[in-house]
DNA sequence: GCGTCGACCAAACAAGTGCTTGGTAGGCTA
DNA sequence: TAGCCTACCAAGCACTTGTTTGGTCGACGC
């Protein structure tokens, strides 16, 4: 890489980090076999051959921009799986978790969303699977022991269950818009309310009940 | 949803019709772009310029496996908008109907669901952001229905529960597999299991409740 | 036999792809 | 002034892409 790059980026935005936004915002718009890397050195207002002097490839590019979010993102989920409150607390942080992951990277998660497949296929990007892998543990720990502590339903589907709420948690980030007409908070709460009231042993109705 | 068309090739699976199939599976799995007219040919046993025997290009050959498929989709939905029923049995019918779908035409769904964005962009896809607001005026008008009438919450966000069932119905193209070790009316029945009892006002358990 | 037709081949084309090469301009530091 | 460094340009290379063209082969009807 580059001589003086051990401590990249914490304050200054340096080119280098900079053309990693361009070219995740293009990544996630159009996809990443459909970027090409004219593309992205025109939104840069720079040639082609000029982002080879920043990077060793567009995989690299990729490559950077999702293992670094990853990093990030999966650090927060493991503070949740460690946390010391119930499952249902930790369920509703990780919801939580997933949307303000949506609203501060969408780009991030979209292109993850749907370039993942075409990705997975290269060795270099094996690690994508195995993200997905414990992601799949994490929601499958933590319904599995919402249902053993009784809060959450015995006759659910983990696996399906499981699979309910990745897609729709990470759906969303189709339509979410950051600073558009809903928070990522309030998204966050209307699809707890209706995922929790679906799957909890004691439903809880978000305000006094009108109809018995 | 029908048994079969009248008009066109409707026992005899032609080159055509055949051909059409092969490039949906290989759409489906790599994408559009990704796909090359090459792989196609490759697929089928024959070169690739053979192609523009039967095709005019490789556009047209999405259009024709996307447009048909729609028509055929949009017409059940206008059935279930048009029965006579409550509101809860409609929503329930159409979700089936869009398991049913994917069960059915998988190749289809998953080439709408990962292509729509970047074919949209084509004046000759137009069709396609019609159909989407098509969809989203049947969920919305089936969730305002319930609303209205009292199945369903009425602190309900229209927009965002639209929204939801949507994603988490189409969404299961990228797991479900027919044949696996759930069909389609199991995978639907947990999906409303989830749904209803969340977003109904008089939550249902399933079974006789265990745990007050 | 003759003509026609559907299905396909062989070879090429222009445009677009990721990437490489050699070079240049300006700023910084010694 | 000299040397180095970052950021970039200009031009091109090898390859892939969708598509076109002219031709071949066998089946079928007359």
């Amino acid at each position: 890489m580059s001589p003086a790059s051990n401590e990249p980026s914490a304050t200054a935005p340096t080119r280098r980090t900079e053309l990693l936004g361009i070219a995740a915002g293009l990544f996630a718009e159009k996809g990443f076999k459909n970027t090409t890397v004219r593309d992205i050195a025109e939104a840069a207002g720079i040639l082609s051959g000029s982002l080879y002097h920043h990077f060793d490839s567009k995989e690299s590019m990729v490559d950077e921009i999702l293992s670094t979010f990853q990093e990030e993102l999966f650090a927060a989920y493991d503070a949740v799986l460690a946390s010391d409150v119930d499952a249902r607390t930790k369920i509703d942080r990780a919801v939580r978790l997933s949307f303000e992951a949506i609203d501060q990277h969408p780009h991030e998660v979209a292109i993850f969303q749907n370039d993942a497949g075409y990705l997975g296929g290269f060795e270099r990007f094996g690690y994508l699977a195995e993200r997905n892998a414990q992601s799949r543990e994490v929601w499958v720990t933590l319904l599995t022991e919402g249902v053993g502590s009784g809060v959450l339903r015995h006759d659910l589907d983990i696996e399906l269950t499981y699979r309910f709420i990745r897609d729709t948690v990470w759906v969303a980030v189709k339509w979410y818009r950051p600073g558009g007409r809903h928070s990522h908070v309030e998204v966050a709460d209307q699809y707890l309310t209706i995922l929790l009231d679906g799957i909890s042993t004691d439903p809880q109705p978000p305000s006094p009940r009108e109809r018995p």
